[in-house]
DNA sequence: GTCTATACTTCGATAGAC
DNA sequence: GTCTATCGAAGTATAGAC
């Protein structure tokens, strides 16, 4: 016996469809793109059990967002374990639609608190993650060049991805060749600052 | 003679007032802030002289853009005149708004193809130049590393640039203050493989 | 050349029947 | 748990008075 609102139940074969009808519309159109009539229309069923379902579209986004990150998590802690490896870190940061997401949603945050929160919290603990992961292989691999610490080579890796990733949504792709080759390279490499075999 | 729409002079104090409140609507609050009535009460000007004067949405935003776009062209040409070091090169590329300014357009671009042309357009012409110079920077500073191109060191810097501006707009800061400095001792070094002096 | 009035559409959200 | 009916607010855009 809580507040009438916010019900459905969590199993519901309706709420998963508007979930995913909500997560494609915002891949193809954009955040924008997603409103109640358009989600429920998307999934052919009415609006209206968009808000019986999730209450506010704030609630809907948090939903999408969570089931996303919570399957992104999972996956990079099977593969971690199946592949201790860079190249596992790497893809992880690379991997397929995540980045055109994650931009729409920090694009989303920008003026909705709840999600920037959410977001924020959850990069963070990705970010620990993969920090934690990355440190004990790069030891394994010997001494890294001066002022390159695990975190450094992480927050690099991260950024590259995400440029590529986001230049190539939009169409660029000057320098994008050179640059994979080289974190090829890196990746491939036993040592890192060049003295290999 | 033409279209009778989109007559509002270049010049017109009203039309720079809007672009204002446009930009600023944007940068505070996220494009999908940016709408006619907002973009009108907020310069305090009524809310259908933003289609006098650009017609449609895109347009304006399109024009938000280009002047931003031109500005910070303008700007980096000048700096490098002034300034031809990789600094100069690092410090366009995190210069503070401009890439909160970019996030949002690239999202915005997710589903306006107008708005997506302009910007790979732009993004292109920026690259090309930024690689032009930090070419000749980098050629006088001695050999890279095997793999390590000038569009490497380029896209990479962009990257790592970009993706520190958009956690920060996040509240996450986890690694940036190593790899600033990571990327500080990069500037100021004379070589670029750590045999310095 | 500038601005008012207004048409038309779509939005989020709620109430209540079934 | 689902659907119909509906509200009030906000969106883009145009017609036409001044």
């Amino acid at each position: 016996m809580e507040s009438s609102r916010r019900t459905g139940a969590k199993d519901s074969q309706t709420r998963s469809h508007l979930l995913d009808a909500a997560e494609q519309l915002m891949l193809e159109e954009g955040y924008a793109a997603v409103t109640s009539r358009r989600v429920g229309h998307k999934a052919e069923i009415s609006p209206q059990l968009v808000h019986y379902y999730f209450g506010t579209m704030d609630d809907l986004f948090l939903e999408v967002f969570r089931r996303r990150a919570e399957e992104g998590f999972a996956q990079f802690e099977r593969a971690l374990e199946a592949q201790p490896t860079l190249r596992t870190i790497w893809s992880s940061l690379s991997a397929g639609p995540g980045s055109v997401f994650n931009l729409e949603f920090v694009a989303l945050a920008n003026h909705r608190k709840a999600i920037r929160a959410e977001l924020a919290s959850y990069a963070e603990r990705f970010r620990t993650m993969q920090l934690d992961a990355i440190t004990s292989i790069l030891a394994a691999r010997g001494p890294l060049p001066d002022g390159m610490t695990p975190e450094v080579v992480l927050v690099t890796m991260a950024g590259v991805a995400q440029i590529i990733a986001l230049e190539r949504a939009l169409g660029v792709s000057g320098g994008h060749d050179t640059t994979l080759a080289f974190v090829e390279q890196f990746l491939d490499e036993p040592g890192t600052d060049g003295s290999s075999a």
